[in-house]
DNA sequence: CATAAACTGTACCGATCGGTTTATACTCCG
DNA sequence: CGGAGTATAAACCGATCGGTACAGTTTATG
């Protein structure tokens, strides 16, 4: 557990470049002298770092997890109406998760599931766990504040179900168009229509 | 694209063979040993049919998409109002993508979009592309028959909302939770607050 | 300068895998 | 019967990869 996080200078330089190429090839076709070249770093120094591939993967995957999860928490809005909360969280968040990085751990993550639950579970908790949360924070001062009700469906539902609607369609796409990034003005559409669709369920009427 | 469908005896039966190995372990970890084996057959055999493991994994990969769009293309719902038919196409649909063989399909077309993006893109027209035609056909009779308006951001927009939200976090839960399979409880449980969520949007309020 | 530790570059080992070849058997058709 | 075509099991080839061994070089310390 101490390992896994970088304590060293070569520790550090050897965890990046193996983002790197675990991130691009994913954990099967990245291979350890890419990794060990990438870093500038001889074989006998990664092998004394992480003792096996699969802890030096292990390592990159909560390190990326832990990037992410601050950058999510890192989410600041300036105060204003409800509305213009969620155009700002969503646009954050949504360029965020378009990111090649975000696209790229979650791709990795996903393929290797089966092989290491524990990383698939620590990248949900990191990452949509921790914006669910984020989220219902703000909608609960909304709540307060008596710009929505959410009573319905409870406060981390309603967070839920804007998160997925804002990522849906968009996070698909990327997915399955790896060549092609989405415009700033496709990102302000997906969000804007997450956000006229969120308001009309639970804004009140004077302000959607 | 004539030989990348089955029209052997043991073409077909490679096929079904390749499909599970492939889905189970992806495109790298499976080996064509393992699929021969599967299939009982010889290399020999396998290689008439497919001159390369890529020719294979991409016969596999839209031969599973095909059944996909069928199976989606398949959803009957009993006549209703637009809140019993969203309860029953969700929760048809939200079953079908959280079987095995479709989070194992998700997995391994995400996981090699790069090196295949003609893959990833038949994928995505196959699966989501095809269940937004689906469901944008019956929000339009609903919306002829005055039971919802989404004048507002349009049939295809409200239909990808409703998959998003539909989706979103219980495709996320069994991708990074593979040794949990989600309740019919649970699912019910998505199902209605999509439905309900979309209906407070864009439902007329004597529905609602 | 001396010593110990760490680093490097490279060669190497054993295993695996994609794909080919070979030697053999079965089946169909004239 | 006989030959063409296709099937099979199994050995095999070349390449790649994870991981180790090692001889020599750098670096920090006292």
């Amino acid at each position: 557990m101490s390992q896994t996080i970088a304590t060293d200078d070569k520790s550090l330089c050897v965890l990046k470049a193996a983002s790197q190429v675990f991130l691009e090839h994913g954990f099967n076709a990245a291979t350890t002298d890419m990794i060990q070249q990438a870093a500038g770093v001889s074989k006998a120094t990664l092998y004394s770092r992480y003792p096996k591939k699969e802890a030096l993967f292990a390592a990159v995957i909560e390190y990326q997890c832990s990037r992410f999860t601050r950058r999510v928490q890192q989410i600041e809005v300036t105060p204003g109406n409800i509305r213009k909360v969620l155009l700002e969280i969503g646009h954050t968040y949504l360029s965020l998760l378009l990111s090649y990085e975000s696209l790229a751990l979650f791709r990795v993550v996903v393929a290797v599931a089966d092989k290491f639950p524990h990383l698939a579970r620590t990248f949900y908790t990191s990452g949509p766990g921790t914006m669910t949360k984020v989220l219902a924070a703000h909608l609960e001062k909304a709540a307060n504040a008596g710009e929505i009700d959410v009573q319905v469906i409870g406060l981390e539902a309603a967070a839920t179900l804007f998160t997925g609607m804002l990522r849906g369609e968009a996070q698909l796409i990327a997915l399955t168009h790896p060549e092609s990034q989405a415009s700033e003005a496709q990102i302000d559409q997906w969000v804007n229509q997450a956000v006229t669709t969120f308001l009309r369920a639970y804004g009140n009427a004077d302000i959607a």
